[in-house]
DNA sequence: CCCACTGTTTCGTGGTCGTGAACCGGGTGC
DNA sequence: GCACCCGGTTCACGACCACGAAACAGTGGG
């Protein structure tokens, strides 16, 4: 089950930007007389101190369970070019569809440049870098998706759930 | 903006399950001796008693903001060529009300431009672009309704929530 | 008669995609 | 330690084309 953070505030604010930034699930312990806590998305909840070791537990259960759940979340690709994530989509244009197609295919797991190369140009590349160039602005379109096109080096691409 | 109802708990648990049932967003307050609470969906939160009011309030906003986010409106296009989106409306003309139609049944994906030149003009589009020109005056009557009509390049347009 | 509706044209703009080049960090051989 | 290269990233440019906006005119209903 995946792992939350608990931070206390306002002490560690740092970090608890760092774990927002990051997309890790986390829980604020808010200082008795400091101002009510505010979440900024469902993976994260708050309590006031003082409070019941049993109550934190139970906070921090429900912020794993949600967790796991969002974890399960896949995008799709319609054969409109729309990618759908979560509430979030875009419209792709043809080379970014057909260059996302493998990807979303094997969400989470790497796919070859050749097999992309392939996917996005079934006769051959055009130029000796286009292939990285349309991957750039592919990547630009994925912003705020809460996806990201990771690169494995010299190995290829992988589409995965982050920030 | 929706209503967030407050239970006591374990007093009031019958309302708790009908508020449940109705899908209404609720706040449980927790008696002091009570066992930790465990939200069943999104919907849900809860606080330990005793709590500054404040922080019963900032909940309450968190729960209501959620509510909305979730809602999920659909347009509808009546026979006398209303379109209704929530508690906004406008009197389409005829010609965009043709066109709204296929929109308004596929919301949310997207229609192609041969059919949405079928169903505006049944027996032959009168001029080369007057698609276009009639979908920019459909996207004028939309404004400040919250719905948008997005292009997708060389596939057609797609009915959707957003300004 | 007036005004909303709709067809038509023209022109602008913004998205798409190939291309070349600069840049950068990590690894490798000397 | 140093130069070099490899794989990858990013920029700017330009051609092309789908689409969008404005402006104008004809028409028909209230």
């Amino acid at each position: 089950m995946t792992d939350v953070a608990v931070v206390r505030l306002p002490d560690e604010s740092r970090q608890l930007e760092e774990l927002r930034r990051r997309g890790i699930p986390r829980l604020a312990l808010v200082a008795p007389h400091a101002p009510p806590f505010t979440p900024v998305d469902l993976l994260e909840d708050w309590v006031r101190l003082p409070a019941a070791p049993a109550d934190v537990r139970s906070r921090v259960l429900a912020l794993a369970g949600r967790a796991d759940e969002s974890l399960e979340r896949r995008p799709e690709l319609t054969d409109d070019r729309l990618l759908r994530y979560g509430r979030w989509w875009v419209a792709l244009a043809p080379a970014d569809a057909r260059l996302m197609a493998p990807l979303v295919d094997r969400f989470g797991s790497v796919v070859g440049r050749g097999e992309l190369a392939k996917a996005g140009w079934p006769d051959g590349l055009p130029s000796r870098n286009s292939l990285d160039v349309q991957l750039g602005r592919l990547r630009r379109r994925l912003k705020g998706s809460g996806l990201t096109l990771h690169t494995v080096r010299s190995r290829g691409c992988a589409l995965a759930q982050g920030n």
